[in-house]
DNA sequence: CTGTTAGCGCTTTCAC
DNA sequence: GTGAAAGCGCTAACAG
């Protein structure tokens, strides 16, 4: 029977076994580097395929062993330059393992997510790594499915709890601790936090700002965590009006950021969570005509080739891009070759790069400043 | 027989028929959405397919059908904001279509290319969309190979001579001209390029120069013309030792930048080709001392959104990703819907945008500053 | 080492 | 409207 389809027809294993005067499985089996076959029937096989221009069926291919050779990769937003530098390591390792990927994103929808899954156990993936919208035990139905069906998972950038998977992230918590503390012991005591957890304006209370922490990324969550351990430990009010809770962009941002400046008593420095908000943290700075590091000191998550462009150049949490995307890539590729113990947390160290954005707090008296003992990084770069 | 694999065994749609008591053909069709099935059987089957936890299989599917609702997306390196602008606009249209997509970066290596295409090919996509790194007539033999299968292609930002297909490119050769007449306009004669085509450090001939630039990407290529255009129309005299000639990283460019500042006659103005080209040039400024515009003038390709947090903001020419992406997937999904016409190259407009790093030439006299007509773009954001 | 044969899970005639 | 059966291109037992 021939079928529609046959018009756009492509040579079939069948067909160079016929030209190679071979059996079909003598063809496939030198075709798919299986088996053993007789050198001379393997050339035979490899002139006739050559000479038809024949090319393997993957998806023929992949139905009858049951693996694809493909790996999904769900991303919240591929131009956010930290995705962009894990996705790169990523690729590398799979692709050295002769894997392919297939990349999708989410926007940091969790409707978006769990459609992305689907699409990956339809395609019949043989793995995935994905950085989760997913907060609580609630929403992670898509992620167990994909468990259940034995699809290896892990996550990247953040934990779920409830899912025995490898995750693979940054020692966020105490590398925003530290930014802070860096910042107290300049003398800084109202410390501006842009990209906090979203929350109802009216509520300035500390129990609705820890109900909201509650309700946010994993990511997003240690980091305001360690914001708020450095300013605890050190006596320092928590004062929720300095954490922003706007929706994430970068033009909120910069709104965020004039509001905080328009306060009675203005912050005199800022903790940006991720790169997007501090670029909306320069806007507002240069639409208020405001200087740093004298009119306000600076320090941000997620360094990028331009925060060192910039004059003076800005002091940024910097993340091992490549190496997370590596480990996680491995980490599948170990699960996919049939590893099973129990799932672990990778945590990987981000640094501190020191360049010009911070500096003293001009109020603070020099008793002040030494309250807190400095803990610099040394200068990179 | 039960083969290995089926410990992993999803439920397949003869499991779902049996459970609903039907026909498996019956079951496929309303799993399938085609054909026609009764109200009552449909509700049986939906239910028992609920109830097994049935998912299709795509593969499974796309072998049958010829179809895999799959487009392949092949781009120079996903870091670079150019390429993940395009990027979102095509998933946004394809992903309304009810297709896929999977994503190649190449690292603009054509090596890299064809592997790509290969994999692509083999996993039987329904259509690529390609930012090829093919220069002349002599590497397209991976895409005329595309094309043979009837796997329809879209080219983007990049032509390719020698193909009949659809090519989504802006209007380099126009913009970049438009710059530079910019820049004479502000009494500017001495204008460096950077990101020029790569030619021996040697050969400063004009000859070597038009020789290189036949070797370069097509888009490269037709900025750089529209450089030389503007700088021949107005019979200022083309200098290659201001075109630099380095590998396409931003650290070349800082250090070709530096090149070009220690030449006995400097340039006044500089063009970047592409956003990093500029990082590279900042990377040099600030090295150098210099400062913008007062010290040189700067206008670049590939506007992005830290170029506007600089202080000067930067003058960049604006690409419109998203459409540009959106043209390439609907171009691509005509051709995958069976349309046939002549190939097409479909010119989108970029626009200059005016910010403060470029300004008058310090050396210029009023004269020279008027010998050419202004040719600027309004201020916009 | 090789050919035959039976699947993989789905779609698609074709008769009923 | 529905079921039986053939087929998509490949891999994988099994016998020889």
């Amino acid at each position: 029977m021939i079928t529609g389809r046959a018009a756009k027809s492509q040579p079939t294993i069948s067909e160079v076994a016929l030209a190679a005067g071979v059996g079909r499985a003598t063809a496939a089996r030198t075709l798919g580097n299986y088996g053993s076959v007789s050198s001379d029937a393997r050339a035979k096989v490899l002139a006739a395929a050559e000479a038809l221009g024949y090319r393997t069926n993957a998806l023929a291919r992949s139905i009858s062993t049951g693996v694809s050779k493909t790996v999904g990769v769900i991303v919240g937003d591929i131009g956010n330059p930290y995705f962009s530098g894990v996705l790169r390591g990523i690729t590398d390792t799979i692709k050295a393992r002769g894997y392919d990927s297939i990349i999708l994103s989410t926007d940091e929808n969790l409707h978006n997510e769990i459609d992305a899954t689907s699409v990956l156990s339809d395609k019949q993936v043989d793995g995935v790594i994905l950085a989760s919208a997913a907060i609580g035990a609630a929403d992670i139905r898509h992620i167990d499915s994909l468990i259940r069906r034995r699809t290896p998972v892990v996550l990247l950038d953040r934990v779920v709890p409830g899912l025995d998977v490898d995750s693979i992230v940054i020692n966020n918590r105490a590398i925003a601790k530290k930014a802070v503390q860096n910042l107290l012991a300049l003398g800084h005591r109202r410390i501006g936090y842009i990209w906090g957890p979203t929350r109802s304006p009216s509520d300035n209370s500390r129990e609705g700002l820890d109900e909201s922490i509650a309700r946010t990324l994993w990511s997003d969550r240690e980091r305001i965590k360690g914001y708020l351990e450095a300013l605890d430990e050190n006596g320092v009010g928590v004062d929720p009006l300095l954490i922003s809770s706007t929706e994430k962009t970068e033009t909120m941002a910069a709104h965020a950021f004039e509001l905080l400046m328009a306060l009675p008593e203005p912050p005199t420095a800022i903790l940006a969570a991720e790169s997007p908000a501090m670029i909306g943290v320069l806007h507002g700075i240069r639409r208020t005509g405001l200087t740093y590091p004298a009119g306000i000191s600076l320090i941000g998550f997620d360094d990028t080739s331009w925060s060192e462009v910039l004059e003076p150049p800005l002091t940024m949490v910097r993340q091992p891009l490549l190496a997370l995307g590596n480990t996680a890539a491995e980490r599948l590729m170990l699960r996919i070759g049939g590893f099973d113990g129990p799932g672990q947390i990778h945590t990987l160290p981000a640094e501190i790069i020191s360049r010009g954005s911070i500096t003293h707090c001009p109020e603070a008296t020099p008793t002040e400043r030494s309250e807190v003992k400095p803990r610099f990084e040394q200068q990179s770069q």
